[in-house]
DNA sequence: ACGACTTTGTGCGTACGTTCACAAGGACGT
DNA sequence: ACGTCCTTGTGAACGTACGCACAAAGTCGT
């Protein structure tokens, strides 16, 4: 389920702040979800909860962890080291998840070995070498769009079998090989859209 | 809907490409989605094919840009200019799908006075300000997360009602604002639980 | 030891989005 | 002018997700 990575955040929060049980109505406050579906979501995946109290929190975080395959720490490369690169390379959320940035990866001559997070911008050739030495199985594609099809190949033939995609292009790849994307563009034409709704039906009670 | 943006890219692909009509088949395509959703989608906006043709690209985009509310210019603010906020600062697709970046802001003192995109980056004590001036309608949060709510908080009294939060928190805000978050850690937790259940479906077939 | 209270787990009705499949409609060749 | 072919628009079936509401279950105070 989509929804298990927020309630993972949510009961990190509550952890931090010293709650050791959480009822689904709590978590599901501080999830902004109906307290069904997080009742419904926990018990699919078996953990059990006890009746008058709620779930202990501690062991929802190591099952839910479990569940997503968080136990494991999946190695990740970035590719195209440009502002966002960067950015997603500092991101925090990545290293306190589970995830190892195994390496950065850039065509530009210019940015090759320079150093992001600790970490040395290395060239897209050295690919195929780092996904096989690392076993990474996740990349995540951060170039302009025109270079992301051709990142995307060189992604799948070193056997990278997971892609989050940040450039703003369809991607095709084989069966086998899933791809996430997040184009900003769009979350702000959505935002535009319904702030028109907003500003039209206003219009019309005036 | 939230197709729409994305056959508002496909359309614009195919413009470039000197395509002056499409087919519901082939648009889908492009956006890989259904070829009966996207005529229902595009029927359900009252633009109108042609029978045995398809429909006319360009008045097709100028239909969703309208529907979308593309043909203002909205003013955007990003707050938090960290590695995220430059790149979000200089993402080519704000400015080509009709935004414009009105301010940039963050508290920190040494950024500000910044040129960042061509904007000088300003203190966030200014945004009411900004806000008035320009006309500004959607902000974006690319601070990190324990800043968020409190910028959020800022934002909604300075009278923006859209929002586009990068933080990983959840935001309270009150009725008739529109948030909309991304967090870059949700996306790679989903693609790992992904991953996780195609090696352990491999691991059960050997 | 018992009763009242809290919270889980889930059955069920509802609403929504998706997809198939086909009839209506228009273009194009002959 | 007519028939064939292509593509739209949509009715209807399907599947799924959501949320209410309640019974089962376990805790805590007395």
């Amino acid at each position: 389920m989509a929804r298990l990575p927020l309630y993972l955040r949510a009961l990190h929060t509550l952890a931090e702040g010293g709650k050791r049980t959480v009822s689904s109505e709590s978590l599901a406050a501080a999830a902004a979800v109906n307290s069904a579906k997080v009742r419904k979501d926990l018990s699919q995946l078996g953990s059990y909860g006890v009746r008058g109290v709620g779930y202990d929190v501690e062991y929802l975080v190591y099952q839910i962890s479990r569940e997503l395959g968080l136990t494991q720490r999946w190695a990740v490369v970035i590719i195209g080291i440009g502002n966002l690169g960067h950015a997603l390379a500092n991101y925090a959320g990545f290293a306190s998840r589970g995830f190892r940035v195994a390496a950065l990866l850039d065509d530009d001559p210019a940015r090759v070995g320079e150093q992001v997070a600790g970490v040395a911008v290395r060239p897209v050739g050295e690919l195929a070498e780092i996904v096989r030495r690392e076993d990474v199985s996740i990349g995540v594609i951060s170039t302009p769009a025109p270079a992301a099809q051709g990142v995307c190949d060189r992604l799948v033939d070193a056997g990278v079998t997971s892609i989050l995609n940040f450039a703003p292009t369809l991607l095709s790849v084989p069966d086998g090989v899933d791809v996430r994307k997040v184009d900003l563009s769009i979350e702000l034409q959505i935002l535009a859209f319904h702030e028109q709704r907003k500003t039209t039906f206003e219009a019309l009670r005036a």
